[in-house]
DNA sequence: GAGTGGTCTAGACCACAGA
DNA sequence: CTGTGGTCTAGACCACTCG
């Protein structure tokens, strides 16, 4: 039996860690960047057990303002404000044939200190379930050309050696028919994005249709984003039309906490 | 619709038992509206302790396939599939001046054999800060007219006693210049929904933002919603310009699981 | 090798629901 | 009153990082 100690917590005792991590986050308490003190220490300062601190942890960390690494410490995020992530009609009738979201992107990270770093590849390969019945029965069972591109936003002043905070990870499904022995198959897309390639290849997407939902990350993905079960991604598909056929399915996945999205559009006549 | 969902993990022990209960819930083991095995049972079952299998139920709750309810037991969500919301430019054209995205919404529901129940309520109040912005200036500390709406969706066939599950939790901000002493002050919205009553008082939007971030939700949403801090909620913000004024912002709030969105448009000439 | 987070275990107490 | 989930505690073992 312990000695009894005053509990005036009203509600449950991890949310109340978890409330004083928030707040030494967000006073500078505990810099962006910098570790925390180790659960066994906080739970001594705290007054409570290495279980507590850790569930709180984990709660905090799943709002994205922690990042725990095994053997090495819980260190708040770099990152603690959302990135903005502009799409729709507007925009795109800005930019012309170039991608507007990708520019936009780029002058958000811009104006919080950063900037991005893109590390783009090609690959062939049978598509995902739910992006091959988006490109059509007649490319279900196909390989289609894979570009994958893997963004990280650093800050403007780091080293090139330290990539920075992975952000986003997109992935653009071409049908072979459409994309097969072009520019978009050896080349990284280039300032004009894979979109920008398409309209030179005469497939200049009229129509496009975005759809998002929020789940939870494949283990995939988890380890790329550096985030855990937790924590939740941001599923983005976007499937664009040209000539009455798809042309291109984009799946891009965001740490749900990291980011904000951003649609506009007029009523029409 | 598939989706990625976590792998068994070989690792550790509550993901294994979390892709137990998700692998019952998918082939019927645990029927929908069930109640699970109390954690004590399901532990002895499983070879594990009551505290493994509790954090099992709760990450498997956290993706929206269950609901726990205290001092009475875990239950299988009733609805297992995501409801789509549609909205953007495209939608609005085909609808005119109805409320396009609660049409869609609706016919959503009765392909799932569901009906929405909606409960509205107006009052006037100091509006939350990032929605007074959003008004403007002149507004920011005035009141304002907020028309709000408790969605639930219920089976088709269900007794009118029994709501059904909440589902959405929508809130309109109006300045009351535009919605004073106006039939947007006294009675529900009606079929055309608000803002087809806008547009009966000379304000039809002409443009639209629609801003999208994932948070855990307040104390109050999750009580509504019946869900808990480990799930998350997805915010949406729209603000509805008229002759170059805002004249209505609408905050809606979504179980982050229970729902995809949906937003098409053209590229434009 | 020492320190760290991640996890599992077993036991305890509480608040709540429902018969 | 009994059964339920929610939580806290203390101790243990593991895998990982880093000096």
């Amino acid at each position: 039996m312990t000695e009894a100690r005053p509990r005036p917590s009203a509600t449950s005792e991890f949310r109340r860690v978890a409330q004083l991590l928030r707040d030494g986050i967000g006073d500078g308490t505990y810099p962006r960047g910098e570790r925390l003190p180790a659960a066994t220490v906080l739970a001594d300062d705290l007054g409570t057990n290495r279980g507590t601190v850790e569930r709180a942890v984990r709660t905090v960390a799943a709002e994205g303002l922690l990042t725990t690494r095994k053997g090495s410490g819980a260190f708040v995020s770099r990152i603690l404000e959302r990135i903005t992530r502009r799409s729709g009609a507007l925009l795109d009738k800005q930019s012309g044939e170039a991608d507007g979201t990708r520019e936009a992107v780029d002058a958000e990270l811009r104006a919080m200190g950063l900037v991005a770093r893109r590390f783009p590849s090609v690959r062939t390969e049978r598509p995902p379930q739910d992006v091959a019945l988006l490109l059509g029965p007649k490319q279900s069972a196909k390989k289609v050309l894979a570009s994958e591109t893997r963004v990280y936003a650093a800050a403007a002043e780091a080293p090139p050696a330290d990539p920075g905070t992975p952000v986003e990870l997109i992935c653009t499904y071409l049908p072979l028919d459409v994309a097969g022995g072009t520019a978009l198959e050896h080349h990284d897309p280039g300032p004009m994005g894979v979109r920008g390639r398409l309209a030179e290849l005469g497939h200049r997407p009229s129509e496009f249709v975005e759809t998002v939902l929020v789940r939870a990350p494949s283990d995939e993905e988890a380890e790329f984003l550096g985030i855990d079960v937790d924590n939740r991604v941001i599923h983005l598909t976007q499937t664009a039309w040209a000539g009455g056929r798809v042309v291109a399915v984009t799946v891009t996945v965001l740490p749900a906490s990291l980011w904000s999205l951003s649609y506009q559009w007029t009523a029409g006549a």
